[in-house]
DNA sequence: AAGACGTGGCT
DNA sequence: TAGCCAAGTCT
């Protein structure tokens, strides 16, 4: 097999050529051939934006960062706190601050130009093996080594790499150096990762319309599902807390505050939320709050992180003021410019769809339909209530049992 | 160097 | 449903 590894690149750009996906990010091949080479600005952006996020999640953030922020000197004279509001909803946050972290460095110390080597670009904040690599060579021609997870499990099929990862990455990468060409690195590895998205797929690669399936170790053994060996996932533990969401009863606006940088969702805003314990019950949660009010039990909230789960129980009140603690009010109309992550939007869509401790003595009890409301960020920017249950849209109906909860009724001290 | 770090979509 | 997975980085 090995004698056929230089026409790798040849089959697979001809397949890129036709084939390529269209991305706001990218120009197509046929611009790359005529010379011209992306900005650099949005290369570095998009590769930022795309780690360990999905290209349909990313395009939307994409699209208002460079609307809001047209270069890297723009968005390093931002304020932090706009950026965290700009992504929030993408994850994994500490990619924002070394995102702004790093726009400053270029626009003040590189005068704006991003350095153009995969050795330079590691250097920055936020900037790996990979994302060095990708930025090189698809913005600057650099035949630098391009993994991800695509690639891993593209080569470990083409070679049938049987050493389970990470211990493999290191072979992983001296065989992508291998065989990537000078002539067009960048759309070569951009084509590598087109092949793994949309055809050298985990589960059932289609191997019958690979263009490099004549170059398989795998594909020739029938064992292309066998690839790349994992060690197997750890069990992930369950946590719970409790977040508190004051109402302001003259406009309905909702108190926040922002969570300390180095933690869980650092630098984001939040309704004030109790620590999240490993074991804890409504004493806890009691003792907990931020400040003294008529806090009534609206429901809980389970969230999935990727090395948690967590189920925070919500309270609400509705209050004259807040005094003594830190934090701002934020109007219902401008919930979504908070910068609330998904976690904090199901908080507070959770509390304002609780109905008022009052009304709910007068009415019959009602079951409670926690998960079917949810807070939606237009792309206007404003902030909707959407009830699934009740709106009547056509998402399938999910199977929805939830014990019903008694609203407890306490209040700190 | 193994674990922290989000979220949404798919099976 | 519950788990798996996605253009990883940092410590």
């Amino acid at each position: 097999m090995s004698f056929e590894h230089h026409q790798i690149p040849a089959d697979l750009l001809a397949w890129y050529d036709l084939s390529a996906r269209d991305l706001p990010w990218r120009i197509g091949p046929a611009a790359r051939k005529a010379g011209i080479r992306p900005d650099a600005y949005r290369v570095w952006l998009s590769e930022i934006m795309l780690q360990q996020t999905t290209v349909a999640a990313v395009k939307p953030y994409f699209e208002r960062f460079v609307a809001r922020w047209r270069s890297v000197e723009d968005l390093a004279d931002a304020e932090t706190d706009d950026v965290m509001a700009e992504w929030a909803g993408l994850g994994y946050y500490s990619r924002a601050r070394n995102l702004h972290a790093c726009a400053k460095i270029v626009a003040h110390g590189h005068g704006g130009r991003f350095p153009p080597t995969a050795a330079l670009l590691k250097a920055l904040p936020g900037i790996g093996d990979y994302t060095s690599a990708a930025i090189a060579s698809i913005a600057f021609d650099e035949p630098a080594p391009v993994v991800d997870g695509n690639i891993e499990r593209v080569v470990t099929r083409l070679y049938r790499i049987k050493a389970p990862l990470p211990a493999a990455k290191t072979a992983i990468r001296r065989t992508v150096a291998a065989i990537t060409p000078t002539e067009r690195p960048g759309d070569f590895a951009q084509a590598m990762m087109d092949l793994g998205a949309t055809i050298c797929v985990p589960r059932t690669p289609s191997c019958l319309i690979c263009p490099i399936a004549a170059h398989c170790a795998a594909r020739s053994a029938g064992d292309q599902a066998l690839y790349p060996v994992k060690p197997p996932k750890r069990a992930v533990p369950s946590r719970v807390g409790a977040a508190f969401v004051a109402l302001r009863r003259a406009d309905g606006a909702v108190w926040l505050r922002r969570r300390p940088a180095p933690s869980m969702l650092g630098g984001m805003a939040e309704a004030p939320s109790t620590d999240w314990s490993a074991r804890a019950d409504g004493e806890t949660h009691a003792a907990s709050a931020p400040f003294t009010a008529g806090w009534v039990h609206a429901g809980t909230v389970e969230h999935g992180f990727t090395h948690f789960k967590l189920a925070l129980e919500v309270y609400r009140a509705e209050v004259e003021t807040v005094t003594g603690v830190e934090g701002w009010w934020a109007p219902p109309d401008r919930i979504a410019e908070q910068g609330l992550p998904t976690l904090m939007r199901k908080v507070v869509a959770r509390a304002i769809a609780a109905e008022p401790a009052l009304a709910k003595e007068k009415r019959p009890a009602r079951k409670q339909r926690t998960a079917s409301i949810r807070l939606e960020a237009e792309p206007e920017g404003s902030f909707s209530l959407v009830d699934d249950a009740a709106a009547g849209t056509r998402r399938p109906p999910r199977p929805r049992r939830r014990t019903r909860r008694t609203s407890a009724r306490w209040s700190k001290g």
